[in-house]
DNA sequence: ATCTTAAACTGAACACTGTTTAGTACTTTT
DNA sequence: AAAAGTACTAAACAGTGTTCAGTTTAAGAT
């Protein structure tokens, strides 16, 4: 009798709608707006229960954590198709830019929030962040290969480059260039890539 | 009659209390964690005594960002001293580092936590932000007079640092580093900066 | 079909949060 | 001494995450 299963499979569909719930409103309202009694309500059952599902608010958080890793992953894959190494490089950083800009809520919850992941080291979450972090390492190594840079630590110089996509991101998305005229902001982060590719090249 | 004046002194004085209050609260406690509660009773006045003296928390936290960016230029400061200007660009970046890591709750507010000021041009905060801003490219300027790099758009190439340096501090004070081992987080700031510092020399 | 057991679910509470308001106590002015 | 004005607070409102005792529902056993 597949009633233990049944059960089972009712266990894991409920867990998915309540993160499903939790997942648009988030989309839509932003980390820390979401709270319990949003997501009990939206899928019209009482907060108590959600505490049936999963353990605390971080857990859930945690689960989105991995969701937005992976649609960033997506995101980036059509990248890992450019031949050139370099030019994939570019590809990359401008993908990551345009995610950024395009999914903020996403790019918030993957860096910028305060963990609130307590981080095994297994979860969804950071595999998939190394998977992206891996891509940005074998492209570098392919560069030094291909002579396109000199041959140096590569982690090093893939945490470097990744430190400053993550500092223009964030410091966008954290409204932190208002001091900037409207004219200066226009295109700042395209001029600035353009420096940081320059910067690269004459390695 | 100086009674009208003793009142305003009085009134300055109690703002003095609470920011002090809050500022030893937000120093030990972190951003988040400190309540309007916790405040007052630190001051051992009412919550509703603490709204006749600012408008709302944002108003208190707003004070904080401008006392915040104070002590980053105090710190700062000793590092203009340097003739040499690539020199002084160096020494800038390493004080920066050192002032994240020494004192991660100013930064956190200064360039990390979400926006809570309503930003008036004319607040304190900004214009403390944009004398160390001003500072940066002032020092590119005259890198760039030297010849140590070639002519270019400083506001661009400031920002690019300053994006470099921050990407590296916030990853690093919102904990989204602990996928490398030890062994490689161990130095990674330092030696990533060692490499940036490279690149911009090969200007 | 009834009884028992176990799982699923919830109402209400606890201890917090920021903020507002009505009312009290004290001080200054008339 | 009465009136006016200021300083302050208790209590409430609406919200938060979380827990727990108690109810409803479903399953298995007799």
């Amino acid at each position: 009798m597949g009633v233990k299963e049944r059960k089972e499979r009712d266990r894991v569909d409920m867990k998915e709608l309540i993160l499903n719930s939790a997942h648009q409103l988030f989309l839509s309202k932003g980390f820390d707006e979401v709270s319990i009694r949003n997501i009990a309500e939206a899928i019209e059952y009482s907060p108590a229960t959600i505490y049936l599902y999963f353990k605390d608010k971080n857990e859930i958080f945690h689960a989105l954590h991995g969701e937005a890793f992976k649609k960033f992953n997506e995101f980036l894959a059509p990248v890992f198709a450019i031949k050139d190494p370099f030019k994939r490089l570019v590809a990359m950083g401008e993908k990551y830019i345009e995610f950024t800009l395009a999914h903020p809520n996403y790019y918030t919850i993957m860096f910028i929030a305060e963990a609130p992941m307590q981080c095994e080291e297994t979860s969804e979450g950071w595999i998939e962040g190394e998977r992206a972090l891996g891509g940005l390492e074998s492209i570098i190594a392919e560069c030094i290969k291909e002579g396109q840079f000199k041959k140096q630590n590569i982690k090093v110089l893939a945490f470097t480059i990744w430190s400053y996509m993550h500092g223009m991101c964030s410091l966008t998305l954290r409204d932190r260039m208002k001091h900037y005229t409207e004219e200066e902001r226009e295109g700042m982060i395209e001029k600035s890539f353009k420096i940081f590719i320059q910067l690269l090249k004459n390695q």
